[in-house]
RNA sequence: GGGGAGGUACCCAAGCGGUCAAAGGGGCCUGACUGUAAAUCAGGUGGCGAUGCCUUCGGGGGUUCGAAUCCCUCCCUCCCCA
């Protein structure tokens, strides 16, 4: 068994830690059990959730024991932590869909078939729904004080703030966070909670439970909050957030995302969001350094994470498309890579004989969404924004052709730099 | 229960009878420069059959030749006192 941690901190994935010294000679000492939960509040777990996730993962390729807990319990509760209003509630059945789906993805990250060490998925809905209230009471709530649980930050902020309070149900997660702590240390013997650092009051409440009710002895550590250089929210485009889901985000504009960092956090990100070693990721800051057009970081940075999240072939598929689109002409691309192009990118099919009418391209602009109306898309047509299979289309009056139809069948309509839509004419 | 302040476009915020599709800022979009980066600069940012027409200033109703601006009424938010 490995201690991770010197490499975790050295990752700087580490932004708090109950005593680091005794979790080490744990880590070292023998295959420890850790936990990590995952909040089924969308029907999908976005780029955020990859720090803990990947988290999980670093842990099972030191020899660990990985659980991960999907919270189809707390998910009926609510979770405080770092919400500045009372949320809804979510309703059973939207929280079942949800809990499917990202139990899904939670799997593409962990290894189930190792013989020593594999992996476990886990509901707590199966334990905190059980619980009845007088017993719940008497056993757990005795061990907390309210003096305790109001000091935690995210009550405290909640407390102060007359606007928006905290109802008693926010105000109970903690403890069901705690209890679940505690059940998977007496069923699992589960001895460390990982989580975002907004976790960590509710993993040091699970931790104080283990050792008031048990007398055990339990760790804690929560990953950094991850942030981007120009102070946009990380994990965000324009387009909104990007998800784990290829439905909701596809595989290329999940490549695209991680092509387009920052360069003052490519390294950073690297090292987050990669296996890749020491080694390597100090070659990709000389080139950073050195040469940084080549932004051979951010591609190697895009192609790892695209490739743990949607496989190789994705990957690979993704990468070849952007070098495509970006190296100029389409023109030249076989009917197969085409093909797969356009599937990538948001599609709109149209029918065969579509561009025979030469169609304005205005109307065309605003039938597939890539403008919102046909004052933004002549605004864009005039100021050059606009281009057709790459070629910038000239002016407001511009038409389309059969001759723009690549094989008769796909127009590469582009926005801006990067914003593409497909026409697919059948 | 009493007193006060407000609700304007994606957000903040000016306007307080015509010159208002509504200042300014942010955001967003496009362009230039570049490296699919950052910074910077420029333009744009309700819709349409477009030197005009239609919809928009919390909802509804009114006054007026004319209302975001005045009146009535309803709804909502915030602050102070009890």
């Amino acid at each position: 068994m490995e201690n991770i941690l010197p490499e975790l901190y050295r990752r700087g994935l580490v932004a708090d830690c109950t005593d680091r010294e005794a979790l080490g000679n744990l880590l070292a000492s023998k295959r420890a059990t850790l936990y990590v939960g995952f909040d089924p509040t969308a029907d999908s777990l976005h780029v955020g959730s990859l720090v803990p996730l990947l988290g999980l993962a670093r842990f099972q390729r030191a020899g660990h024991r990985p659980i991960a807990v999907a919270g189809g319990g707390t998910g009926l509760i609510g979770d405080p932590s770092g919400k500045a209003t009372e949320r809804a509630l979510l309703d059973r059945d939207k929280l079942a869909a949800n809990l499917a789906s990202i139990k899904s993805q939670l799997a593409r990250f962990l290894d189930f078939e190792s013989k020593t060490n594999p992996a476990k998925i886990v509901d707590n809905a199966d334990w905190l729904c059980r619980l009845d209230l007088i017993g719940f009471l008497r056993d757990i709530g005795k061990r907390f004080t309210v003096n305790a649980m109001i000091a935690k930050e995210s009550v405290r902020s909640r407390m102060e703030d007359r606007e928006s309070g905290i109802s008693f149900t926010e105000f109970s997660y903690m403890l069901l966070q705690a209890y679940d702590f505690l059940h998977l240390y007496r069923t699992e013997g589960c001895e460390l909670q990982a989580g975002g650092s907004d976790q960590w009051g509710n993993i040091t409440a699970g931790i104080e439970l283990i050792r008031k009710v048990e007398g055990g002895t339990a760790f804690g550590l929560t990953f950094p909050l991850i942030t981007t250089a120009d102070g946009k929210k990380f994990g965000k485009t324009e387009a909104g957030t990007v998800w784990l889901d290829p439905r909701r985000t596809s595989p290329y504009r999940f490549y695209q995302y991680w092509m387009r960092v920052d360069d003052r956090d490519a390294i950073r990100f690297l090292n987050y969001f990669t296996f890749l070693d020491a080694e390597r990721v100090a070659e990709l800051e000389r080139s950073v350094r050195e040469s940084p057009e080549r932004r051979e970081a951010q591609a190697a940075l895009a192609f790892e994470v695209t490739a743990l999240t949607h496989g190789a072939e994705a990957a690979r598929a993704a990468r070849r498309a952007s070098e495509v689109l970006f190296g100029g002409e389409v023109a030249g691309v076989s009917e197969a890579d085409l093909a797969e192009i356009a599937g990538d990118m948001p599609t709109t099919k149209l029918p065969k004989d579509f561009a025979a009418g030469s169609p304005p391209l205005v109307d065309a602009l605003v039938r597939c969404g890539l403008c919102k109306s046909k004052g933004e898309a002549r605004r864009d047509l005039a100021g050059g924004g606009i281009y057709v299979n790459n070629v910038r289309a000239s002016g407001e009056a511009a038409r389309l052709s059969s001759a723009d139809a690549l094989f008769g069948r796909y127009i590469l309509l582009r926005k801006g730099k990067k914003t593409y839509h497909a026409l697919v004419l059948e």
